[in-house]
DNA sequence: CTCCCGATAT
DNA sequence: ATATCAGGAG
């Protein structure tokens, strides 16, 4: 993937438009920004934002999170979709954080993604937030926008991270991620885009082949 | 690759 | 009715 005007035409359209960008899942700590981030495959932040509050004042880390009952969670967590594997995860990942790591979530890449429920998207959250981000978050929103805008042609998110880091200033894999996203869900939608609103149409592949 | 799955917009 | 939503495990 060669540098070419649209990335930078890019960075510069998300630091004007989404200057202060940040994660959506309300959280207040390690702990519950790592459930929320779980819970939040194949739904809307804004749904796990609704049952989270009842979820962290019986469960407020990851040692009382251990100790509950799965069908109990279930019930909790069942509007976020996929409740019997989100279950499954949360409690596997309480007991093996405070079997392994005394409570607390180890930051580190190697680590977190040998966890239950935690894949390299899920990291890559963690750590943008709480660490030192090793990578770009690439979730539906970030792949869509991707490749519409030609920055990558690949579906496999992996792939598709490797060509924005080649792309992005490693000072700005943090930040990026929170501004493309706000991006994807205002303007560049995956069900009706809103290309006549959009600064970066007259740089984007996919509205030249509308 | 398939499966998991409820809520919302179109 | 159907596509889509901060994916991950088997």
């Amino acid at each position: 993937m060669e540098k070419t005007p649209i990335v930078n035409k890019f960075l510069e359209f998300l630091d004007g438009r989404f200057p202060d960008a940040k994660c959506e899942l309300t959280h207040k700590n390690l702990y519950e920004l790592a459930i929320s981030t779980i819970l939040s495959a194949q739904c809307t932040d804004e749904m796990v934002n609704k049952i989270t509050p009842s979820l962290f004042q019986q469960y407020p880390d990851f040692f009382s999170l251990s100790n509950a009952d799965i069908e109990h969670l279930k019930q909790i967590i069942k509007p976020t979709g996929f409740y019997n594997n989100k279950a499954k995860s949360i409690l596997s990942l309480a007991k093996v954080v405070v079997e392994n790591y005394k409570g607390e979530l180890p930051l580190e890449m190697e680590i977190l993604v040998k966890l239950p429920g935690i894949g390299r998207k899920t990291a890559n959250v963690i750590l943008s937030e709480y660490g030192t981000p090793s990578g770009i978050v690439v979730d539906t929103h970030v792949a869509r926008v991707s490749k519409r805008l030609g920055l990558t042609t690949y579906d496999d998110p992996i792939k598709i991270e490797k060509d924005l880091i080649s792309l992005i200033p490693e000072d700005r894999w943090g930040k990026i991620s929170h501004q493309i996203i706000h991006f994807g869900r205002q303007i560049c939608k995956a069900r009706k885009p809103e290309c006549s609103n959009c600064e970066m149409r007259d740089f984007c592949s996919y509205y030249k082949q509308q």
